[in-house]
DNA sequence: GCCATTGCCTACCAAATGGTAGGGAGATGA
DNA sequence: TCATCTCCCTACCATTTGGTAGGCAATGGC
């Protein structure tokens, strides 16, 4: 091996491959089934040269998780604070949620891995990461209720919960997939069945979001 | 250690007492963050004994999957294929749905863990396992799509999955749990926390299911 | 020239990993 | 009584784990 052919490319983004492939391999196959190695053989560096730029692979995990965590606090709250307003905004925004997700699902499976793996960190990353936006959501959420716009059933932080669910959902699509999609797929999950997916997602968290107006139950269809 | 006092207790069912807690064991840690020596550990025997009960930690692993999803398939498909008829009969099948998670969410957590892990695998084994019940649950919604009683822009397959991962999501209320009850939860979730989240999930079910009735949007009331 | 810093390397480490070999106590049946 | 079988044990194995020590080439300021 290293017989060439691997020169560095550009020193000092040396950090910021190994963050990305480190991502990626603690998305797929979690912290624990990630080894220091794997991690260096991926971004084609030696193991010691890993931990020059990350003291441990703890560190590196810690780093892993922050820059993903940032990103999301980057772009979600802003459109999620739109979309309690009105319904056109609300598909927008669950979309745009949803498209965080799907344009690499990486993010996802990792959330969800964090989540199983390390609930207590994790509740306290959701306290002061999320939770200023969660209450402004359901904040306007419950206004939506005074106003009749939202059902009055509807418990906010429970439906956030579970909207941020389902949308997380996407990293199980892989096996899921063929419930969709009946094709012999490769590997790799179909068009067909991603837009089965978020499209039945979105109309779940739409109907069972807004109240229903009165018109409603007689414009019942579907392309 | 083993200096005394940990005598088998009963010969025969060592094989089972190892399959419990490293179901345990694989629910909370995964299959790479769980050594045979802490399974051992946990049940009070030599690793090596283990490995006499159990050949090899790959198989054990296959071992507990399977009773999982044996006990899964034992009590679920019988009760979803009831669901669809009437509403009340639907509360019941999604709570039992619930309950089957809730009594431990060891199962939630493992079938989420083996989604991520084991793709591939695991969309072998939802196919072969579960796809003839939810092929009879999406007929019985196409059916009732036909008789106006289920909502006529529900993807059947895409909404049994969405209600599939909301019930796996169970696995995930640990760390969410803080933003349904904010008193200081020691490592324990509330059970005020789990009803909320429970009777949420059961309320998005419900509204995304069933077709409005023109006098659902008048009686919108809670306790 | 010179010396310090940066960045990646080889070589090594103790500990833990999954797994094997084989011993021995206790029950069982002929 | 003796052979066998079951079940758990101690002792060991090669490999992999996360991590350290130190060398060495390139770079850049003085």
């Amino acid at each position: 091996m290293a017989d060439g052919a691997k020169q560095p490319e550009r020193t000092g983004d040396m950090a910021l491959r190994i963050l990305e492939s480190a991502t990626d391999l603690f998305a797929e196959r979690g912290y624990e089934g990630t080894s220091v190695q794997a991690i260096a053989d991926a971004v084609g560096i030696r193991k010691a040269s890993l931990l020059y730029h990350y003291p441990s692979k703890e560190n590196l995990h810690r780093r892993v998780l922050e820059e993903l965590l940032s990103r999301w606090n980057d772009s979600l709250p802003a459109l999620m604070l739109a979309a309690t307003s009105s319904r056109g905004r609300f598909e927008a925004v669950i979309k745009a949620g949803v498209d965080f997700f799907a344009a690499d699902s990486k993010r996802a499976r990792l959330l969800v891995r964090e989540m199983l793996d390390r609930p207590a960190e994790m509740q306290r990353l959701v306290v002061t990461h999320s939770h200023i936006w969660v209450k402004a959501i359901c904040d306007a959420l419950r206004e939506g209720q005074e106003h009749g716009r939202v059902r009055a059933d509807l418990d906010p932080e429970a439906y956030v919960i579970h909207v941020v669910n389902l949308v997380c959902g996407m990293a199980m699509l892989d096996p899921m997939s063929l419930l969709l999609d009946h094709r012999a797929n490769d590997g790799e999950v179909s068009e067909r069945a991603k837009k089965r997916f978020v499209d039945e997602l979105m109309r779940i968290a739409r109907v069972s979001l807004f109240a229903p107006r009165p018109s409603d139950h007689v414009r019942k269809k579907d392309g």
